[in-house]
Formats: structure tokens, sequence, C-alpha cells
DNA sequence: CCCTTGCTAGTCAAACTTGACTACTGCGCC
DNA sequence: GGCGCAGTAGTCAAGTTTGACTAGCAAGGG
């Protein structure tokens, strides 16, 4: 799976209705131009990729309010929330060693309810276990190990990278059974998205390719 | 950067020429299709492209031995060269997050002397050190942590897990210093390739897309 | 003998990603 | 009073990745 499709019906979901660089903007926010390839193009790619396949519904509209050229409001259908849902579990509960698709979890995961969360956390755990085994009894070689000579390393850099990931995953399992954060209906969600003008408070100053000079 | 110019070229440089269908063995030798982009298209089209960009020289050859369609052999140039030092190079010192480049990298490390393994090792230990302290300093709020919410919990991830990388490179670290593997310049390499016709013995026996039925 | 299966070796179109580029507005300021 | 700068909102071509598809030869079975 790609992130940014993940990322894209997560932001304009929280937005209701929202326009692209108002989901560039929400991306930034994460920081999630720093952990994944979400860039200007990509984003603006996604959304009209998915407009076309049904995912979002595009609104045509009127010249930009603050400059700019017109710009394009997107809502999510019915079948891109199914879309969104489908990939969220995913994001949480495989393991495939792509950090972008765990943290753009990560940030949507109250989306859903507690006890979900939990149960793909489980699952995730389980999914790491089967695939650790599997290579560690796959890459060993009958003659013992240090057959492999230095491409050992690569294993050992996987099975290392599993374990802490392991390790940490049980650790947000216990803080998100002490109560931490507030999950699908359980009152008022945190506001993960910028408002329409509110400015980014971890704004990097840094200009991406993209910008005007 | 992306991994699959180095593998490429880490590969035709070790057969010191060679045709892509054995570049697509070997990769699958070092498990590469496990933890990298390393599929049949991107191979092939990495070969083409390098050759246009005169990083490889293409040899046209007559119709396969071995049945198949006629195949192109292709040799590493001096500029090639260059710029798979400079990969690789790059691969082991940066910290981006992506554990298929640094994958690659410990795959291809002992093509270059011990010593500078170790400096680039070092380099590297400094940039996760830097990445972290930036990271950190930048996302924690004024107003304390815990204002970003779950959020917060993507940043954690991080953290945790340049702090665990950090701790392995150091592990690797000694262990190229106690002796282990043999570098460029001390005598016979490990030999990191398939010979022509030697079946890999660690074949998943998995279809890839890319195989005819 | 011919037909399927399997291996060798690749091509190709469609989708995605990247980074450069465009175009419009408002504001300050010289 | 017009010039440039900063911010808004996006397009586009070139390059890359993906997964499906093609095609030749060999071995073995009925």
């Amino acid at each position: 799976m790609s992130v940014i499709r993940l990322l894209v019906l997560g932001a304009v979901r929280q937005h209701g209705r929202a326009h692209g660089y108002q989901v560039r903007n929400d991306l930034e926010y994460w920081g999630a131009h720093e952990w994944s390839n979400a860039k200007p193009g990509s984003i603006y790619h996604a959304l009209k990729q998915m407009a076309k396949e049904g995912l979002l519904h595009a609104h045509e509209i009127a010249p930009s309010t603050a400059g700019g050229p017109p710009r394009t409001e997107y809502e999510v259908t019915e079948q891109g929330t199914e879309a969104y849902f489908r990939l969220l579990r995913e994001s949480l509960t495989s393991y495939d060693q792509k950090p972008d698709v765990l943290s753009a979890g990560l940030g949507l995961m109250v989306d859903l309810s507690r006890e979900e969360a939990l149960e793909l956390l489980e699952r995730r755990l389980r999914a790491i276990g089967e695939w650790r085994s599997a290579v560690t009894e796959y890459y060993t070689p009958a003659d013992g190990p240090g057959q492999l000579g230095h491409i050992g390393e690569i294993m050992d850099f996987w099975v290392h990278s599993a374990d802490t990931g392991a390790e940490w995953t049980r650790a947000l399992m216990e803080r998100i059974k002490g109560g931490a954060y507030t999950f699908a209906g359980e009152g008022e969600p945190f506001v993960g998205v910028l408002a329409d003008g509110e400015e980014n408070p971890y704004a990097t100053g840094e200009r991406h390719p993209g910008d005007a000079r």
C-alpha cells in the first residue's frame, strides 16, 4: 500500500470538505513531509486519482478567497470511507518494515474505537512474530549461521528492527489501555487538522520544491 | 536516493559483466525483493537508464544460451564506479529512516576498506544524534509535551527507532572492529553473487509478478 | 509426436513520484 | 503608484515503479 492515500483520505475526512492546499498543510502539520513522500505533487495527484475512482467527490469551486488560482474542494464518499478504514486497519496491523505506513496509522488510529485499535495492534504483534520466525528459520543455513558472511548482517538488522518494533508496540498498547488519548465515540475528538487560516505551529519555514521563489 | 541503483551497480560490479536476469537472481539471493522494491521491472529499467546515462556499458549479445529471448550484458563504467561508491558511502552514512537503503549498504560495505566502513558508520551515529535532537527540540511544544495528543506517538516512534538504530549500529561497529568479515584489500572476498547456473539456496519458490504462469 | 509445464529473459502500459514551474492576490514601502 | 515579495493554489514533464504480459527453449508424459 502507498501511504499517501491513507493520509489524504484521513485529512479530507477530518475537515469534512477540503481543498488540496488545506490537505497539504495538514500533512505538514503532522510532519508527514518528513517521514513519508507526502509532497505537493503526490497529494494533488492522489486527490485527482481518488476522485476519478469515486473515493472522493470533487466540487468545482470559484476562485480562492485568499489569492491564487481557483481551487477544488473534495469530500470523502461512502466508498472512500470504506477504503479509508480498510487502509487504516491495514496500516496498524501489517508488518512490512515501512515505518511511514505505521506512522500514518498512529496519526489516524483515533478514528477507530479504543478496543479495535488494541485488537489491531495485538494482531500486529502476532504478524511481527510470524515474520520473525519465518525469516530466522529460512535464512539460517543448515551448516550453521556465519555461512552468510556479512550478508547475515542484513538479516540481523531486520530481526533487530522487528524485535524493537514489537517492544515499542507493546508499550504503546499499555499507554492505550491506560486511557491515553481520545478514541472514536469517547467525546470531543482531538483536533488534528488546521482550521482554515490557522497557522502551523510546527511550520519548518523550510521551503519545499513547489513553492515559488 | 533510490536503493535500486546501488543494488544493481553492486551486483553488476561483482560479476564484472552481467545480464539483467543474473542481477535479478542476485538480488533475490540477497533477499532484496523482501526488503526493497527490487522487482524485475525496476531492475531492467535501472539497467537501461544507467546505460543511457553512461554509468553502465551495454553489450548487445546473441540469443541466450539457456532459452529465452536474447539478452544484453552490462559492465560498470568508470563513471558508474564513481557513482557506485558515492551511493554506497551515502547509504551507510545518512540517516533517513529508510531501512532498505541501510540494508543495501550492509550487503555491499565490504567493497570499502574496514577503516572507511567504520568511519562512515561513526558518521552515521553522529547523523542520528543530530537528527534526534533536532526533532525532539522542534516537536516538543512550549507548553510541555502532551499537547500533541496521539500525534506525539508518531514522534515517539521515530525517536525510538533512531535510538535502537544507533544502538544496533554501535554493536555492528564492535563486530567489525573485532575482525568480522573480509573487507576490500583483505584477501579473498566473500562471494556475494551467484555464478552463472548456480541455484539460489535461499530461493523462496514464491513467484513474483513478472514470472509467466 | 505433440502438449503442457517450467525456466529463461525480458517488454510494456498504467500508475505514481518528483521537483521545477506557473499564476494570482494583497501588502508594504520607496 | 508601481514594484517586488510573500503567500495561496495549483500544473506539468520527466523519471520511476508496478504488475501483467510475451516469447523461446527443454524435458517429460501420455
